[in-house]
DNA sequence: TGGTTATTTGGTAAGATAGCCAAATAGCCA
DNA sequence: TGGCTATTTGGCTATCTTACCAAATAACCA
């Protein structure tokens, strides 16, 4: 019979819509992102002003701040020879609270 | 003086904090991994009735339980000879929600 | 223009991840 | 017990990730 509680096998458009999840999350997946992602639901940063707040090389942080921008989660502005970045989504903040409710840290 | 709009160092606290929230985050952060996530909360899975689904080797299905399993995200419950897995925090499913109304993905 | 600061990019090494196959383990039942 | 099914684990390889340093680029200002 075909009313049989066997689950569907995973089609094309639901393996796409999960790879652009994945895409998101993954991008969300490191903590150093993570404390940016944060950072900048608060106010807009400069590379500089997140560099010293994290502690590692700048180039480090400037490439995570490129993972980010790269997943449509922050964007960047230029403002003379610094670059502020600012959250895109503002409301990934209701993400990250509600992550942080259900898991507690 | 005391008062600048300066942005604080990351703690030791703080950073404790984002590497245990970037450690549930990163094993949410694959396709696979978020399929599971989703089809446990609806109903708990057997590990062959998942590989069904999935199409992947079921030594891999079962490496990517185990991911969530160390996680905290799912659970396994032995049934004869068969190892059935459900989400160990369904209020996790708020968090999915959340992220798929967030990013339309 | 030349020097200085801010940021990004290229290169590279160490470590992590993901997939498959094969082998090990566990439970069932004839 | 022996054979079967379900699942996990080990081994291996290819690929990705992260961090740092060095070099390139961009904007400013003296």
């Amino acid at each position: 019979m075909s009313t049989t509680k066997k689950g569907k096998k995973i089609d094309i458009q639901m393996q796409t819509r999960l790879e652009a999840r994945a895409r998101i999350i993954k991008a969300l997946a490191h903590p150093t992102r993570l404390f940016m992602v944060e950072e900048l639901s608060q106010k807009e940063r400069c590379v500089s002003e997140l560099t010293e707040m994290i502690g590692s090389d700048v180039s480090t942080v400037s490439k995570h701040l490129s993972v980010l921008k790269n997943a449509g989660i922050v964007q960047d502005q230029k403002k003379g020879s610094q670059v502020y970045y600012i959250l895109r989504m503002p409301c990934i903040r209701n993400f990250l609270v509600t992550f942080k409710s259900v898991y507690m840290v």
